[in-house]
DNA sequence: TAAACGATCTGCT
DNA sequence: GCAGATCGTTTAT
């Protein structure tokens, strides 16, 4: 079981990995490892199974489209950056990708649980496995991911990282149009597991 | 400083 | 499946 194996934190993701468009780092985050290390060293997290990007030019739907905010800054910073914003009072987690100063991010929109469910169950105030981390919203709230988080470095954070996980077959990667978007609505830059059941849709 | 708007979720049918 | 809650950020006055 995938759950059993401990994942090593020194073996993280390269910086070069994000250092590339958006769509290909959402492309490629799927399958890999997202992991919570919680105040008392507990492991919280699994297996990503959706993203989407978002582009550094020509890209309307991004936060980033009209420059760097106040709020926005993260999506400016190295890639690797963890980008934390609120919406309808809730959080949503990106990473910067591409480069620092271009302002382009991938949104974490859901992952299998593998490792804290427990823990996640708690946070969530919910048993359901797959109602847990099926949005990006949920996501946060399931690993204690709040704006405070906004702007930590994946690469060395000693509280939340993405490891190496397993290569998913081509043939399981699905790309389609973005959630909850109102512009460039036909771009398709959501990528998906098509066969997970921990998908949002 | 006021108003509108979401990269959403939950509860209820 | 859908209507309604929700509140920080942005943009306009």
């Amino acid at each position: 079981m995938a759950g059993t194996i401990v994942p090593q934190l020194n073996n993280r993701l390269s910086r070069g990995f994000y250092t590339r468009p958006a769509a290909e780092v959402a492309r490629d985050l799927l399958g890999q490892t997202l992991l919570r290390v919680a105040e008392n060293g507990d492991l919280i997290g699994g297996k990503i199974v959706e993203t989407e990007a978002y582009l550094a030019e020509h890209d309307p739907a991004s936060h980033s489209a009209n420059g760097p905010t106040r709020r926005n800054r993260s999506m400016f910073q190295q890639p690797g950056t963890l980008y934390v914003y609120t919406i309808h009072a809730k959080y949503c987690m990106n990473v910067s990708t591409d480069r620092s100063d271009v302002g382009s991010a991938v949104l974490i929109r859901a992952i299998e649980p593998l490792w804290g469910i427990e823990q996640m169950a708690q946070a969530r105030g919910q048993s359901d496995l797959r109602r847990l981390t099926r949005g990006p919203a949920m996501l946060c709230q399931a690993l204690g991911i709040t704006i405070a988080d906004d702007g930590i470095d994946l690469l060395t954070s000693n509280k939340l990282t993405i490891l190496p996980g397993e290569a998913i077959a081509a043939s399981e990667i699905a790309a389609g149009p973005r959630i909850g978007i109102s512009r460039a609505t036909e771009l398709p830059l959501r990528f998906y597991v098509s066969s997970s059941p921990f998908k949002s849709r």
